[in-house]
DNA sequence: AAACTATGATAAATTTAAATTATTGTAATG
DNA sequence: CATTACAATAATTTAAATTTATCATAGTTT
């Protein structure tokens, strides 16, 4: 039994396909196959159910694929072990972030993280929190940055920063004349949301205590972009709600219809999130001390009362 | 990197020579050496100091070795989960059971256990406590019987019994004329014990909640073997404890001379106990099995009190 | 200090295993 | 029934592991 055999039986189970798992290890599919009956032979049990289309994994199979995870991420971890005592941080390291993080984080620590760690090949992905567990619990993701807490058992949280919540509020709004507002006053349906799948849209559901009903509305558009919901506040459609971070480059008009909440305001827990094996940590630390390095001088809220990024 | 080059590394990590080494691989010492060589340049980085004689891990090689470790167990677990599936028990086991059970229990479950297990190849071995934890530790024993609990972190137990302490008390001495016995009227100075190392000597000196002086004593034999002490004892050197199990098959004229203790009686736990990495737990379970089964028509008491095998 | 011994590295040759190209076999699909 | 998709197999090539034989070096003995 060797390591690359255990790889292939990966690809295999990942794809469900011989001819496509070759391509992504690199080899021809025939090598595949021979070296997963090999594998098959010295354990003599069927891994994979030929029989099927697509192909499908037997019972042992799937205990054997799990394992092979196992194994597969503890060899990672060698070369892990190794960089960490060179002090060496570099490789391909895959990010994904939420879309309502992304657009205003981004562009705050990219810059300075490539070049306090140029050998680092960052790979980053817009994603909802939902692909976002699903691949780094299947190690397609080294780490995402996301709303918290997730309470999920195979993913670990580091925070990064609490964002509070801040109202956008149109003038022909009833709140228009609120200074500061407050939780109490929010209705849910003279409100904009971001469209389904955003945690950021359960974060405000959450925070009104009650749903969104759809029967006597006159329009049911849900935006997937911040920037749009603003548009459509300025149009009088209702008022919505900005991540902290969003405020900060609105124009002198926009930021005029800004209403902060009275204390302790909804904030947002952002965290870097990682699977529970911690492969790759050095690159978390550093990703973690440069953003929160960063945020520190531009977020300084103390008293916030955190949401929950997760529906229902 | 390969599963085998990590097993060359533990050899060589064990036995501080790569000749060694390379016979328990059953292959010839230039292949340990550039194997080695080959995923030491791979991960770039030294495993061994080959300037020190014996040869020495270098720092990251202590980290390897340790991870390495962790990966071939891995990977021996694959095999676990296809005999697990197969339903298949069999293969070479190594067990290790303490002086003071081997005597009265392996006879009493190794005829039947071979008998429902015939592929199954045990590798009995006589073991103090200590060198059992040890073992277990670095891999050399599968499993042990042993006195329980021990509280060792990578270490799990499962218990088998709960086996009383018995007086042997010699017609000279002053407790002869109790029928029952209490754990208050023993006194380390009129009681012979084990010598050093066994965990049942640590046992009956916790019981006493006193410490043997020396000062007074006449003579300072501590002997090895249970039998033993009960002659000594005949002889009129002092009284003695015996596990439950050792009174079973005394003559007529030496059962006369056991006191039981009033209940709560004093007893050892009995465990069969493995590494917690909890490979080949379908042979454990089978032993666990195998011996709880038989044990239950010994021994029947359900009053006891448990006593510490650990010295201190 | 010279010779010896133990032990690991290296070289060359051999054996074994992995990978490739080309081809065949076999279900599912239209 | 022909076509397509996809895995198995065969033959060959390439690469890797292992062995035998030899050398280098450090410590030990005489």
């Amino acid at each position: 039994m060797t390591i690359t055999q255990l790889y292939y039986v990966l690809a295999i189970a990942e794809h469900k396909n011989f001819t496509k798992a070759a391509e992504k290890c690199f080899v021809t599919q025939p090598t595949l196959s021979t070296q997963v009956q090999k594998l098959e032979d010295e354990l003599d049990v069927q891994i994979f159910d030929r029989s099927k289309k697509p192909i499908e994994l037997t019972d042992v199979g799937r205990k054997i694929v799990q394992q092979a995870k196992n194994i597969v991420d503890e060899s990672d971890r060698i070369q892990d072990i190794v960089d960490q005592q060179k002090g060496f941080i570099g490789g391909e390291f895959k990010i994904g972030i939420i879309p309502t993080i992304m657009p205003t984080l981004l562009p705050m620590f990219l810059k300075s993280f490539i070049k306090k760690y140029p050998k680092v090949k960052l790979k980053i992905e817009e994603l909802t929190t939902e692909e976002i567990i699903a691949r780094i619990a299947d190690g397609h993701l080294d780490a995402a940055i996301a709303a918290t807490p997730l309470e999920h058992d195979n993913i670990k949280e580091r925070v990064l920063y609490y964002e509070p919540f801040v109202g956008y509020i149109p003038n022909d709004h009833r709140l228009k004349d609120k200074k500061k507002i407050d939780v109490s006053d929010l209705d849910i349906n003279d409100m904009l949301l971001l469209e389904d799948g955003h945690c950021f849209r359960d974060g405000v559901i959450n925070l009104c205590k009650a749903f969104k009903t759809h029967e006597d509305d006159q329009f049911q558009l849900e935006s997937g972009s911040i920037e749009t919901l603003v548009k459509l506040s300025n149009e009088g459609l209702g008022m919505t709600l900005l991540p902290y971070l969003n405020t900060l480059d609105l124009n002198e008009k926009m930021s005029s219809q800004l209403h902060h909440f009275n204390e302790p305001s909804p904030a947002r827990e952002v965290s870097i999130i990682y699977h529970k094996n911690e492969l790759k940590m050095q690159i978390i630390d550093a990703l973690h001390d440069v953003i929160s390095g960063i945020i520190r001088g531009a977020i300084a809220f103390q008293n916030v009362e955190i949401i929950s990024p997760r529906a229902k």
